[in-house]
DNA sequence: AACCGTGTGAGAATGGTTCTCATGCCCAGG
DNA sequence: CCTGGGCATGAGAACCATTCTCACACGGTT
């Protein structure tokens, strides 16, 4: 029997408009955040479903999750593959970047202290020109 | 006037018991972990103290604190250096590395996109060579 | 159009962390 | 040594992001 039955998302308002959210804003955003944005604009979305449908995208690998200095989750619409983030600690604005000299870095020095399915994370935080400007 | 006058961090039991618990363990442990050990072992301590002395530990620079993949903090004493970590998923052992190469990579990518006032953080996760033989 | 099963939402529950505040005790000064 | 001011402690309440519950809505397929 083949392995895991592809549940097959349900395309629904919610879904959608979360997703489309996120296509619009440029940088990191938590629940609570989205969750404000969308009831600003009257598409009312539960919260409960928000974290959901975040879930859900994140599990298809359509969004990235990232976790803030105080443990609050955030989330991005990015491309799908890998790579780490340049992220402005004022306004959330993010850039992806890549780095292979990191990839194959991290594979060697885990093999060579006998660590298996390794896996790593990388993220820049900064103040991007604008914000650096804008608080003069 | 000088800036800042040291408040003096004072030396109490409960602030020993914690330092010296972390400095017998080699591995990330959260704040509740440390305080179940502490009280097993009949240095009772409260849990919110165990929290303060933990807080008081990373802004000295004593102690590393890692946010896992849930949001929960861990703890583990480490050298005042600069370094990353290589942890071990299953049991929490941590091998301390550097590379200056990703140091000035960072500084560069973050340079060439007008970003300032620059950090990273860069960790690799993995299943250490005794958990991946206990595993089988 | 009817059905099944997944998605939704409001509120309760959870769980890690921080706050409150009355009491304890470290330590500099005498 | 003794004392006093003030930081430290601890038990429990408060906080807050996230998850769970469960009755109801609705997408998609037959
Ligand atoms: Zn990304
Ligand atoms: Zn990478
Ligand atoms: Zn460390
Ligand atoms: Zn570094």
């Amino acid at each position: 029997m083949s392995a895991a039955e592809v549940p097959a998302r349900r395309q629904t308002r919610q879904r959608t408009a979360v997703l489309a959210l996120l296509d619009e804003l440029d940088g990191f955003r938590t629940a609570q955040e989205l969750h404000a944005l969308l009831r600003e604009r009257g598409d009312g979305v539960g919260l409960a479903t928000v974290y959901r449908a975040l879930q859900a995208l994140v599990d298809d690998g359509l969004v990235d999750v990232l976790r803030s200095e105080v443990g609050e989750a955030a989330y991005r619409r990015c491309s799908p593959v890998h790579h780490h983030h340049l992220v402005c600690r004022s306004c959330g604005r993010t850039v992806e970047v890549a780095d292979p000299p990191v990839e194959r870095w991290a594979a060697r020095v885990a093999a060579e202290h006998g660590f298996a399915d390794v896996q790593h994370q990388l993220e820049v935080f900064g103040t991007c020109a604008a914000c650096a400007a804008a608080r003069r």
